[in-house]
DNA sequence: GTATGGTATGAAACGCGTTTCAGAGCAAGA
DNA sequence: TCTTGCTCTGAAACGCGTTTCATACCATAC
């Protein structure tokens, strides 16, 4: 392998002078630049990134943390910061974790050892002071309401959201609603929980443990909730679905099961992806392309925490 | 930042012996050891992988090319390949190339500097001999049947596949067949097509256009195909769906539309994802966990070309 | 007693591009 | 004439872990 030091000795000039015809600085003459781009090409130079990396101490790799990747919710997550990345000439690290601590320390130390630049939490299981610990190797940025913390984040106020999305079922004259939700713990599912007991509490409304799903991801789960409504005496009469795959299997078990949507059972999703247009559910919308945007800005800026809300909008159709 | 040389210093050994300790190479005294494990843990010291990888000349990083990564099909893929990499202590670099060219470009040129070990391509949009001279860099692995090239590759006969399932279907009594497809070029739409029209051959029947459906990709292009068949005088019996995800939003238009399935129309499609289970739609199962950790298990041999076929499975649930 | 081989250790070379620093040459301004 | 201030160039240092090679010691093996 041709490395830059024997291009130089073949264009007569010196390492510096090919460094910097690679590198499009000034201050080179014509004649030199072109005889560095001969030797170049007539010995089929490649340069080493891993040289370069090595020097500039930058990787210009972003690692992802994502539970999963086959879950909308992540995929879409992840395409919008792919878009993002590749605008800018920057790569992405995916490490999927299944929601395990050992492969998410396993990313927090990819930061550690510089083989990546910023690290793009999607979803996480360690603690904030572990997270934390990490935040001097470089920019950390997740995706969960952090205002509070001295971690940069880009975030949904799900406290907000889930109010507004229960006043409106409230609204449509609902007062038997429950829920269904992926993780229990997590900041989001927190936030949700929280908008929910205030709810109920605003309205003078009894909780009914039963009426919230838990462990709800796909479409399956969401098939398995109307199996469990139809063993309940005092089901609810809305749902507040925080995936539009569960919805689906939602409304699909209803369908089978001679549930009348949204009269038996209204439907109040999330995401607003193609299934939810398909299938007519009233969903609110997550931009998830200015989320992977301006998460990847954050991963990129670095220095200073930022925090940056992005909203929701909700979309009427057929299911409430 | 401490560096090796650093923690030889302070442990009273040689960088050699510091680097032995790191990668536990025997040989090394117990005292040794602990002394220098006892430097590090007080300096925080962190190798530099960046320098790892240079001086190795590997990085531990495999390419991914995918068109999209929200896609069911590729988020499967992705994931199949991730947790097979995660396994070996390998990362993934996730290249989007939205079937540009240039970004396709790209990742083969990673490949050259030597950012990657290897790459994956699981659907392609450059040329094969533009592919093959980037052989020499280091192993390429397509996902599409490759048998007769001097690239590695992962993939089903679709041609035999296809050809199953217009069998199956025929022998249920439907003569007039279409399909539905995503990109028209690609190696393995070409092999349903030939498959295709290998069949109307074979049982003397017509080529009718209006039965293909191309550009088929996700739930919303499915309901547009019931649009498209709701206004043709001779439809087809049957359709041969090439994704879950079409068949499912078919299923859904036929339903609002009074099309019945699989009476007014059959659907045979691809994937065997979440959703056609829900739905019961009858499908083809593809092994993605089997052919991601193909893909990846060639992707690290590397050395010399190989090609996998892997099986589909028909699963009959009610849409035939 | 000598040959053979494993254990233990370190100096130095290696992989390779970037960047700092110093210096030379030349033109414009004082 | 002298000072600034570009433009252009290259030697050398830098980032840092791995690996080869040489060496030394000690223990079986013959």
């Amino acid at each position: 392998m041709t490395n830059i030091r024997d291009i130089a000795k073949m264009a007569g000039v010196s390492v510096t002078t090919v460094s910097r015809v690679m590198n499009n600085h000034p201050y080179v003459s014509e004649e030199k630049v072109s005889a560095v781009k001969a030797a170049m090409k007539k010995y089929n130079y490649h340069r080493n990134i891993n040289a370069v990396h090595l020097s500039k101490g930058k990787t210009h790799l972003i690692g992802v943390v994502v539970p999963f990747s086959n879950h909308p919710y992540f995929g879409l997550l992840i395409e919008g910061i792919a878009n993002a990345a590749l605008d800018q000439n920057y790569k992405l690290a995916l490490i999927q974790t299944s929601y395990e601590k050992a492969k998410e320390m396993e990313a927090l130390k990819m930061l550690e050892d510089k083989q990546i630049d910023a690290l793009i939490i999607c979803s996480r299981v360690c603690e904030w002071d572990v997270i934390e610990s990490y935040r001097e190797y470089g920019p950390i940025i997740l995706c969960e309401d952090a205002r509070n913390d001295k971690i940069s984040s880009t975030f949904i106020d799900h406290h907000k959201t889930f109010t507004m999305a229960l006043d409106y079922l409230y609204k449509k004259g609902h007062q038997q609603i429950g829920y269904t939700i992926g993780r229990q713990t997590g900041t989001n599912s927190k936030q949700r929980e929280t908008a929910y007991k205030d709810f109920l509490e605003r309205f003078a409304l009894r909780y009914e443990p039963s009426y919230i799903f838990t462990s709800r991801f796909n479409v399956e789960d969401g098939v398995k909730v109307v199996e469990n409504l139809l063993d309940m005496k005092n089901r609810p009469t809305a749902l507040l679905v925080t995936s539009d795959q569960v919805a689906a299997g939602i409304l699909t078990g209803c369908r089978e099961n001679g549930l009348f949507v949204p009269d038996d059972l209204a439907i109040m999703s999330f995401d607003n992806q193609p299934i939810s247009k398909v299938m007519h559910i009233t969903t609110l919308e997550i931009p998830f392309v200015e989320v992977g945007k301006k998460l990847f800005q954050q991963a990129l800026n670095g220095q200073g925490v930022s925090h940056e809300e992005v909203q929701v909008r909700l979309i009427e159709r057929q299911t409430v």
